[in-house]
DNA sequence: CTTCATTACCGTACCCCCTACGGAAAGTGT
DNA sequence: ACACTTTCCGTAGGGGGTACGGTAATGAAG
């Protein structure tokens, strides 16, 4: 079978590269992509721990082992099932209109892909797997930031700080999403749940600025309401804030959103 | 034992409440305390998997089960030591100084804490264990909102989105601390050694930007340089952003730092 | 001092996971 | 029919979490 010499690449670049087409030896049953797909697609419904080796060979009516032929291991199977749901994303060619109505497609196509594909929350963001999908992803937001005309040396630190506002945001919806299934519970609920110890434990002397928020209404709002507030809110400031240092706004005046 | 009914308030609250002070039965050999701690220890050097219940047990001199008598499963202990290792941080009394500075200092702080117990980067940010640890770290952060006299419904927004970007690089960094340990290399030799690769398969149509951005040269700080670069470009635009939109300043100008 | 009630300790067993190894199986070409 | 190549996968070994039920250790009562 395939020799794996410790190396991933080959797996996820496999597209650009012309198949082997083998002419001898025993044919195979399945193709890397049939492995992968069965990995997203038991991740989707059950989980990540759920897309087991076992699990996956026994969706694809074939013995564990077999998926070795395959894959190196299970990490790897998980990078390649993250870079595919990456490059399954629509973002080319560019949206069209300014900087920011590109930035907000990003985040809206961000968001479907960590609601569609919550496990996505629990894979590294540290040294993502470096295949088609992920550039692709990087290549759309650096395009969006280019055609601002900021200083060179500032043009990669603001696609950071923009993308990892917005995965940090979906991550966290993800998260939720993940609780939910496991406890079957909301976060609200969860939330108001704890609401009822508080009268037992909480120390109101050693907690006086939550106090007089709590007493002046400004925990009104459900925990999710307030992660989407304050995901608006921190959108809204960076591209305002990153925008302002540009040379040449293109866009005068205010958002018109909100 | 204990009877643990699905509720882990009291463990995570056992230091407000006096101790039951049995008079019969076999004497405890350990204490709850003893099991967090050395769970944490354990996370500490060889990360969170390590410390498993087996594991714990062991380098407690005791048998696997009866860790069980103490914390009713796993779960539960990654919830006591999360808020154990909140709940250690000095950041009461508040920091002298205006918000900024103490917003500043609760940023060294989290990233101190993230760095001696990179593990927390792998446990949930939604759903935090409900303990005195971690509202000690809600309350320093609204102390510190609250002096800005914003509007109510707006205070906790920009905590939650000033704790969330502050954590959220916390995390980052400790995650590229977790992964050191495991693979043995940095994150940029990691980066460096794709960047062989490059080569044999990137596709210089497809991303023009990416292209000509590393053509400009923008890409020649390595990787926690950037990650570095971008937290401290979002913390910025954040925290003026936030300062812009209260209505009285204390501080006047601009902030002395950079 | 014995016995009992109470509490804590923990060996065993079951189920699940990942994966190294090596032999069996299924094709092609001769 | 045979060799050759490639794939399939059973077995086994090393982890992990935790339910169950028996055993050990104490204070109190007799």
């Amino acid at each position: 079978m395939t020799d794996f010499t410790g190396r991933i690449l080959p797996l996820l670049w496999r597209r650009s590269i012309p198949a082997p087409d083998r002419k001898t030896g025993r044919p195979a049953r399945l193709t890397i992509d049939d492995v992968v797909a069965t990995g997203i697609r038991v991740a989707d419904r059950e989980g990540l721990d759920a897309a087991s080796m076992a699990r996956v060979a026994t969706e694809l009516a074939v013995g564990t082992m077999t998926l070795y032929g395959y894959v190196p291991s299970r990490p790897e199977l998980i990078d390649l099932m993250v870079d595919e749901v990456l490059g399954s994303r629509d973002l080319l060619p560019p949206a069209p209109g300014d900087w920011r109505s590109r930035i907000l497609r990003y985040a809206e196509s961000t968001f479907t892909i960590y609601r569609e594909h919550p496990w996505l929350a629990r894979t590294s963001q540290q040294r993502p797997p470096i295949g088609p999908g992920m550039l692709a992803d990087r290549e759309y937001v650096l395009a969006a930031i280019s055609s601002l005309g900021l200083p060179t040396s500032m043009v990669n630190t603001a696609a950071l700080t923009i993308a990892a506002w917005i995965a940090g945001a979906a991550r966290n919806e993800a998260e939720g999403i993940l609780l939910r299934r496991a406890t079957g519970e909301t976060n609200d609920d969860w939330w108001s749940q704890r609401g009822e110890l508080w009268e037992k434990w909480f120390d109101v002397e050693s907690h006086p600025a939550m106090t007089a928020l709590w007493n002046a209404g400004g925990f009104t709002r459900g925990a999710d309401e307030q992660a989407r507030d304050a995901y608006e809110l921190g959108l809204k400031l960076l591209l305002d804030g990153i925008e302002a240092a540009s040379p040449a706004q293109q866009t005068s005046g205010t958002d018109p959103r909100r």
